[in-house]
Formats: C-alpha cells, structure tokens, sequence
DNA sequence: AATCTAGTTTCATTATGTGAAACTTTGTTT
DNA sequence: AAACAAAGTTTCACATAATGAAACTAGATT
C-alpha cells in the first residue's frame, strides 16, 4: 500500500495505521486493516485500540468498524486557520470566482503532491471538506506544475523522481525529460495551462503564488471546460489571476513570511 | 493547559504535543511549547522531530517556527468523507438555509464538547475549515443540548461532569441541575432553543439527529439574532428542520447504521 | 571577549513496544 | 445442537525504542 519506512519510531508507525484507515475511503472492519499491515495482528491491534481512545479513529460498535476519528477534524481546523496560505486567500478567491464565474482551486505543494487547500464552485456554492483536503498529482495539474516550475534544483529534483507520470489522457506528459521542457516554458511565461493533462475536457490557467524572494507558497487555478472554452479564452482570465496571486503573495509576506534570504 | 495522562502509550503523548500546537492557534517557537510542555527538553524535541518529519507538523525554517502540517488536511478530509453524517447531510443542509436564509450548523459530540462540522450561511458563502472542525460547549448552544438531551444515562452523567458552566451570559445555566432540568423540557418537546446563553442577541432553534433506536448522532441548528427574530419567530422554522433531521437521520441509518438494538 | 538564551546531540538507564501463541467470542456449517 | 471456522482479544518473555540529565553548539546581547 504506502511505502514502508522501519524502525521509525512507534509514532511513525501509528500515523502509518492512520494512512491505512484512511485510505480505505470508508469504515474498515480490522481484519482487513490486517491484511494490509504489515504488523503482526496483536501489534495493530495495539495501535488501533490507542488511536481510537485517543480519538484519531472512531469506533462504530455495531459494525464493528474503524473511521478516521473527529480529532482529526478538530486537528485540521487549527491546521487550515494556522496555515500561511488558505486563511488569507480566502476573500481574494471569493472575488475571484465572482468575477469569473468559474471554479477556482488553491493548491499547495505537499512534497511531491498537489493538495488542494480551498474551492470554489460558481455552480454548486460549497465543497467543504470534501475539496480541501483533496490531493492530486503534480505533473499533470495546473497547480502542480505553476509549483513546480518555481521549485530550486534541488528540490525539484527530488519532486520529479517521485511522480507516477501515469498516462491519464494523450496529453499527459509521461516523462521527465518532457515535463523539464514543459516547465522552463511556465518559468519563462510566469504561468501554466493544464491542456487536458489530467481529464478529458478539463483545462485551466494557474499561477503561482512566490514569496519576494521566489519562494513557492502555493498555486491558484481557474478551471473551465474545452465545451465551454479554449486556452485562449482563459487567457482573458490571466490578469485577474495575476493580481490575485500577487495580492495573497504579498499579504501572506506581510503576515508571516519575512522573508528571511535564503 | 490540557489534562496530562500519564504513561498512557508514546503515541498519546505525541499527539499531546500535537494539541498543544494546535491550542497555540499560531506558529510556535521550540522554546514557546516547552514552557507549556510537562515534557523535558529532549524528549520534546525529539517529539517534535518526528512529528515534522511525518508531516504532522510543519516547521518554517524562516522563523523557526511549527505549525500544524499539511498531512492533517489530509487526513482530515478522509475523515469528514468517511463520516456517517456529514456528507449525507450536506445537501439537506444546502436545502435548509435556502429555505429559511437563516445560518445552518450541523454538529457533533466530541466526547463532552460541540464540534462543528459543516455550516451555511446564508449571506457570507462559505467558510470551509474556519467552521468545520472549530469546537464548542455543549451545555450553552442549541446544538449541545439537543444532543445532551437524547444520551443515555451513564454518557450523560459522564458529558455533565466535564461541562464548564461557565457563564457566558445572564442566560447561561451555570449548573448541572439546572441544565438537567433543561434537558428534560428539551426531551420532552423534542427540541433545543438556546436562549442567548452562549451569545448575547445569539438565538437558535437546534433538532437532534437520532437513529431509530435513539442513538444520537448529531444536531442540527438555524440560527438567529434577537434583532430580527425571537423564539416565536424560530419556531417557524421548526417543521422545515425536524424534516431535514430526520431525513439525514433515516439516510445515515440504511448507509451504515443497521441499528443493533442497543 | 564574556554572558546569556535557544536549540541540538549524546548515552547509560529503563520503560515501552513487540509479536508468537494461546485464548475467547461470534458467527456459520453440518 | 454440536462442531467448526473466523474474527477479535489477552498474555508474557524479550528486544527495541523512548527517556532525560548533562554536555555541547550557535546566535544574540552586554
């Protein structure tokens, strides 16, 4: 299932479980929580029975099945209200989405994944959890690649060695050498299509969000369809999502990153 | 700051730091959570360590400084799609603050407090994890004692004896009898109204969110102000939200509560 | 240069986690 | 109803991992 990192220490090993439970996507009985777990049955049982008295999993007696617990949730609120990012953008993305009239992501880099932090749907007025939280793959996102093309050697480097270049339509790029190629255009451009990398039909226009310093923070996105668009129509999109990336630059500077040079 | 449990596992005490980030509310220096932490020195640091290294923490090298990480936002939107009640109820939710243009609260009990797990408000659109996820007390909302109300016995004696009573307002019952008494007319009628007790000119009328054995599994409020509304006014609402209760109620149940006799 | 504070590493000691196996409970088959 | 199987829980000798006092380093401050 996940990569498997030993004698990480116990807390590691616990958070592992949780991955595990999570990524069932529903309530799992433990038995098959065993089956994928590579601990012995009375080591997981272990970790299980702490994790649900300590509120990270939930218990459902009458089906004997364990769910990410409502710590978690509690966890995450003060995460999201902490965070640099999504607290701010927050008003700047309504406006956004207003004036578009299209769907709007904020995204951040998560190591080597995209996760989508805020939403908003011109249509269907609220997503809550169910978008952020949200992750994707990088290479083949708008998002993603605004982010990765503003990343140091360094660290893009090591963020390409992990993408999965899965072919999820023709215009997926599927190698590295490719997405280089594709990114040094976005560097040079200041922004990034998404030419239906990911979906069929689905294209957007992303820019980054980088600290004076260049520092990625994040990316947004306005999404359309090729029924309703081309590329060239969101272009008109560009200098609104310009100014907006710049503004919740700025502000998240101003707030907690000052920019110390690095 | 939080009740210390001893002994109870390296996993507890991990998250124990956890909630101590999370209840600073901002990023937080080493220094800053070893003041507040019964933890010597080392052993929080190495506690905070792995915590980041797992990504349940994040530190800014900037201003050397923790926060709660991204794998959180993770995890937490697992949490709440897993959930029995919150992605059932979204669009009864949606439905209901169309309807009465009042603000919707869905909430669970989380051990003896309210937490939050979705909200509509009718005039500002959206507010993601700034409202889900944020707790509350149970002995002074709607919400708390509509859930409160429907316990059994020995949850109940266990939920009142970790309540507060602190008295937010002339209208805050400040005692376990008194609330008991309270509880019995919210039991008896059906339903909760929180009388400005938590919030002066904050009034509301919350329903409980009940299997068919009678176990609780959350609450439902449409909130108002002394300005435009009083109680009378509320009551209005009261068919429109019974219906919406109950029909989350009934989804969840053939979802995954076949209801054991309990 | 000296002093202070915040952050990091070391290492002997001990507590804690580990997991094979035995056991109990629950549900299914004959 | 008895026999069986599968899922869940407890035990305990053993090994690993956590502990925390103290020493150390890096930046500030005087």
């Amino acid at each position: 299932m996940t990569e498997r990192s030993q004698g990480d220490g116990t807390v590691a090993k616990a958070l592992m479980v949780m991955d595990d439970v999570a990524g069932f996507g529903r309530p799992v009985r433990f038995s098959e929580l065993l089956d994928r777990s590579p601990y012995p049955k009375a080591t997981l049982y272990r970790f299980v029975q702490v994790l649900t008295k300590q509120g990270m999993l939930h218990f459902d007696p009458d089906r004997q099945t364990y769910a990410p617990g409502l710590r978690l949730v509690r966890l995450a609120h003060a995460a999201w209200q902490t965070s640099a990012l999504a607290p701010i953008a927050r008003r700047h993305i309504d406006a956004l989405s207003d004036a578009v009239g299209e769907t709007v992501h904020l995204a951040q880099l998560d190591g080597a994944q995209v996760l989508y932090v805020d939403k908003r749907n011109a249509r269907h007025p609220i997503e809550m959890f169910s978008a952020a939280g949200k992750v994707g793959p990088a290479y083949c996102t708008g998002v993603g690649k605004a982010m990765l093309a503003f990343l140091p050697n360094d660290q893009l480097d090591h963020a390409i060695a992990q993408q999965s270049f899965h072919r999820f339509t023709p215009q997926t790029y599927t190698d590295a050498a490719a997405l280089r190629a594709e990114l040094a255009a976005i560097r040079e451009r200041g922004f990034a299509y998404d030419r239906e990398e990911h979906e069929p039909g689905i294209i957007c226009i992303a820019h980054p969000i980088l600290t004076r310093a260049g520092r990625v923070l994040g990316a947004m996105s306005v999404t359309s369809t090729t029924a309703r668009e081309n590329l060239a129509g969101l272009d008109r999109h560009l200098p609104m999502i310009r100014t907006a990336a710049e503004a919740i630059a700025a502000e998240a500077q101003d707030w907690r990153f000052p920019d110390a040079a690095e």
